[in-house]
DNA sequence: ATCTATTTATAATT
DNA sequence: TAATTATAAATAGAT
């Protein structure tokens, strides 16, 4: 999909390796957005770069996607999850299918694209190296200020990623309410207003 | 992507929704593959569809990567976890970074693109709809019968797969000693054969 | 499931 | 590091 044809094999070149992890990540995102969007599917991306930073991309979120998976694995594993219940799904990609559900959930993907931020939050090795720029941050998209550089398009992505994100804390509150989930100060801070109406996140072309 | 541009939003025939699912999630699984295998990351996809069956991809697995993401959560949340200390990184997406890490780790990326199975594995809801083929099934492609239709470009593209699950298997062997991992019978399944050398999944072309 | 016509994603390049 | 552009890929619609 770019000018020349390239094999699938490891880049060992660091600059084109932090720009091809760059886009591809940028597109790997955008098309479980649209996955979720079109499909009303369930999804959590989670990515460690090259750089061993974390990447995470959720609907509702990430923690639900996860823990619904551990919880049927270990309901699969064993009766009852205990401490560390993981399962048997694999590295393994080849299944086919797909149900009914017309009804029962909406869409409402929630990931801001083009937004920088700085790292943080990891303890372990962090050499920085070059081709300087934007880190990156283990924070939320919402909190971010918005005036910016944001055109028409844009303000219509982010109405959409709004919606999502009500549509998505409804859901996680749901969830937490369900199975006790302790989520850090996640609670305090969705605590403080959000209705819980339509749904569908119609506007949001942020993979253009 | 195809004859028409279409709008991201809910698709509500069934039919379709269906057929664009499975596509589409394949394209992202290729995606992710193609990722895993160009930058070294490490990669877990969580897919629960319309119909709320799982479809996983994972690089090393999805539980390697998954709990990562959770024991680096649960580290930054108190300071070590201790039944369920999920955290912060939510439905988001818009970081950017990536470090050196040549030399390190390699690619290995395992899933199966083409090859039918059949659900079961879960306890839920599951209606048969219609447009019959391939179910799904949470198992795993290297259990398949390999012969059926394989070109010549396949059986690279399996050789390459197999190259990458030995790879894999060694390091969730690694991983299951250091956590004392319990992935039901898994363990048990994987006991049988595994030499652990090379490694890099060159020959691994899924997504054509 | 296969097959195109098109739309997208993206490798190179600037 | 953000554009631009030429191409390779992914996929919507149809078979």
């Amino acid at each position: 999909m770019g000018k020349r044809k390239i094999d699938i094999k490891k880049i060992n070149n660091k600059n084109y390796l932090k720009a091809t992890f760059s886009k591809r990540r940028k597109g790997l995102f955008c098309k479980a957005t649209d996955l979720c969007c079109l499909s009303g599917a369930q999804i959590a991306i989670i990515t460690f770069s090259p750089g061993n930073k974390p990447f995470i991309f959720g609907h509702p979120s990430a923690e639900t996607v996860i823990d619904r998976f551990l919880g049927e694995q270990a309901s699969c594993t064993t009766d009852d999850h205990d401490d560390e219940g993981i399962g048997p799904v694999e590295g393994e990609d080849g299944h086919e299918d797909l149900e009914a559900n017309h009804e029962e959930e909406d869409v409402g993907s929630v990931d801001a694209e083009d937004s920088h931020e700085d790292s943080e939050a990891h303890q372990e090795e962090e050499k920085e190296d070059e081709a300087g720029g934007d880190g990156e941050k283990v924070s939320v998209w919402w909190d971010e200020p918005i005036d910016e550089n944001l055109g028409l398009h844009e303000l219509k992505t982010y109405k959409g990623l709004l919606e999502c994100l009500k549509e998505n804390v409804a859901s996680k509150l749901d969830e937490m309410n369900k199975r006790e989930f302790y989520t850090k100060d996640y609670l305090a801070m969705l605590n403080s207003e959000i209705g819980s109406t339509s749904t569908t996140c119609q506007e949001r072309d942020l993979c253009d």
